[in-house]
DNA sequence: CTAGGGTTAG
């Protein structure tokens, strides 16, 4: 019977119909009016065809029109709706389920912790989790990856973990999750650490496990692995696909290699508009505005529909090269070629690319006049960060003091505002914010800086003193920065602030966490080594100007990546050209 | 008769 229904010339129709939209209402319509509306396997090709096609409208008035759906309906419409994005939807259709008293497989289980996992639903996903324990299904391993990746992106990694290690089967899936959760949440080092040890049991890393340890290694910079990952691939004659492709662009470009990942950019036999932002957003933080803009003119002229991710890519090389004029452009064709509205993260590109540049007036007026809405705080962070770079120091605090209002628990604003009162030199106002500051008990973030050296990183933290060979750091350090003065460098006391004592503060300048790394890097390697720096924070001004005189007595290149860019500095100068 | 892990910004 299954069969002839299958050889049946509806079942063929629908076939034939595939994933449009269209030709599939047709052929419903055809089935309704020949009587075979209600034959179920006709239904359920006709319910998974409908949300391949992308409708989910039409998917649920099939589904509803449906009077009482089996098991094997609500397994179609869930995993088809979880796979396709639509996760809300699964998960109402979940719910369903469940109220019918029908019992979950493992299949339906797996699909609807994805979708927890896409919407970042904790607590639906804990409720979920619960269902797995009393339906048995706590043993399946592919439940199990998905719940440890749910947790990942749901922010709970201890959960993550815990579900991992109760894993009696680890596959390579199971370790590329729980090395994609402490990645995805920050702890790149700990997912390298994992990566080593699935490694060292004998498991053998897929083209999913690339992927994963490429954005580890870009986060981290650790161009040494990243390197290595890149001959895995190779020899093991992995497909580069858009994804593989795109994780190596990008490890190469946060690593400082712009022109290998370009390289991989082109020997790509597909790409697709994220790979093309990848490549974008390289230039953009190393400063290559020029090319950046090339190649999102190069990519529109391939007929590819930039983003909104893509936009901020072009926008914020812009900003960093000091490309006024192109980022105007880029912005109005945003509007008005692609139809895209604006948002909070382009407005900030914009205003910070005004702000860079010294045009405190357009920015500011690019506030009032283009951002209707009340402006997102994020965009007076930008605003005062001109403020504080071309010193203009009463709309600065103006600024400032609004920021605290609104967010009073961001310790950010505090020390702008304070950084901006010592650079005007009101030493007493610098100690009231320092003093509001402890009163409501904010910190502000922890400055480090790692240093690669023979397939080892370092790590340093601002008058950092835990390195066995400290002395020899410090004694180093002080030397190498006499030279410099020799050679014209007047340090900065102006932006290091209150965390630390009036009589520590010289002291903390001289030993902000790049600067130790530096040295550490000099000591270590010989002449003509490049020394490449990772740091978690934007780099102040003070250690800016003091890398360009080191770069020239030390006779070194010097590359430092900070929070939001490169820094390439050789013979004196730097290749942000001060727009930093 | 279907599943789990993987790509771009800030």
């Amino acid at each position: 019977m299954e069969n002839e229904q299958h050889h049946s010339p509806a079942y063929r129709a629908l076939l034939l119909a595939g994933t449009r939209l269209k030709p599939l209402q047709q052929v419903h319509a055809h089935l309704i009016v020949s009587g075979s509306g209600r034959i179920r396997s006709l239904l359920t090709k006709l319910l998974s065809l409908a949300c391949a096609a992308a409708s989910i409208t039409y998917t649920r008035r099939l589904f509803f029109a449906i009077p009482v759906p089996d098991s094997f309906l609500f397994n179609t419409v869930i995993v088809k709706t979880s796979k396709l994005g639509f996760s809300i939807d699964s998960l109402l259709f979940y719910r369903r389920m469940i109220l019918s008293n029908i019992s979950p497989s493992n299949y339906t289980l797996t699909a609807v912790i994805k979708s927890c996992a896409d919407l970042s639903a904790l607590e639906v996903g804990r409720v979920i989790h619960g269902h797995v324990l009393v339906s048995g299904y706590d043993l399946d391993s592919h439940v199990q990856a998905a719940l440890v990746s749910f947790y990942a992106k749901a922010g709970d990694l201890g959960v993550a973990r815990k579900v991992f290690d109760k894993m009696p089967d680890r596959t390579v899936v199971a370790w590329n999750s729980i090395i994609s959760a402490y990645e995805q949440n920050g702890f790149a080092k700990e997912a390298i650490g994992l990566f080593y040890l699935m490694r060292d049991l004998g498991v053998e890393p897929d083209s999913a496990t690339c992927v994963i340890v490429l954005a580890a290694c870009a986060q981290s910079g650790d161009i040494g692995l990243g390197n290595w990952v890149h001959e895995y691939v190779v020899g093991q004659d992995f497909d580069v696909n858009v994804i593989l492709g795109t994780s190596l662009i990008n490890m190469y470009a946060r690593c400082g290699h712009v022109s290998r990942a370009r390289e991989v950019f082109d020997l790509m036999m597909e790409s697709n508009v994220v790979a093309w932002t990848a490549m974008i957003s390289g230039y953009g933080m190393h400063g290559y505005g020029t090319q950046a803009v090339e190649l999102f003119n190069q990519m529109r002229a391939h007929g590819l529909r930039p983003n909104r991710i893509t936009f901020v890519a072009v926008l914020s090389a812009c900003a960093h090269a000091g490309l006024v004029h192109e980022g105007r452009h880029v912005f109005a064709s945003m509007k008005q070629e692609y139809r895209l509205v604006p948002g909070v993260e382009h407005h900030v590109c914009m205003v910070d690319m005004f702000g860079r540049a010294g045009l405190l007036n357009e920015a500011y007026q690019f506030i009032k006049e283009v951002i209707r809405e009340k402006p997102a705080p994020a965009v007076w962070t930008a605003m005062l960060g001109a403020c504080k770079m071309h010193k203009n120091f009463d709309l600065g605090v103006e600024i400032a003091e609004h920021l605290l209002s609104v967010e009073p628990e961001n310790p950010g604003h505090y020390v702008m505002l304070s950084n901006i009162y010592a650079l005007a030199g009101r030493m007493d106002r610098v100690e009231m914010v320092r003093n509001m500051m402890i009163s409501k008990s904010l910190k502000k973030e922890v400055g480090y800086s790692t240093v690669e050296i023979d397939q080892r990183t370092y790590l340093f933290s601002m008058g950092d003193k835990s390195h066995p060979e400290t002395n020899q750091i410090y004694r180093y350090l002080d030397e190498l920065m006499s030279r410099c003065r020799e050679a014209g460098y007047v340090p900065e006391s102006e932006s290091v602030m209150h965390e630390v004592e009036e009589e520590e503060r010289e002291f903390a300048l001289r030993y902000h966490s790049e600067k130790l790394a530096i040295a550490f890097g000099l000591m270590k390697t010989s002449d003509g080594m490049a020394i490449r720096i990772v740091k978690n924070l934007r780099m102040c001004e003070d250690c800016h100007s003091a890398i360009k005189y080191i770069s020239v007595v030390a006779n070194r290149e010097i590359i430092v990546r900070d929070r939001l860019r490169f820094h390439h500095f050789k013979d004196g100068s730097c290749s942000c050209l001060d727009y930093w």
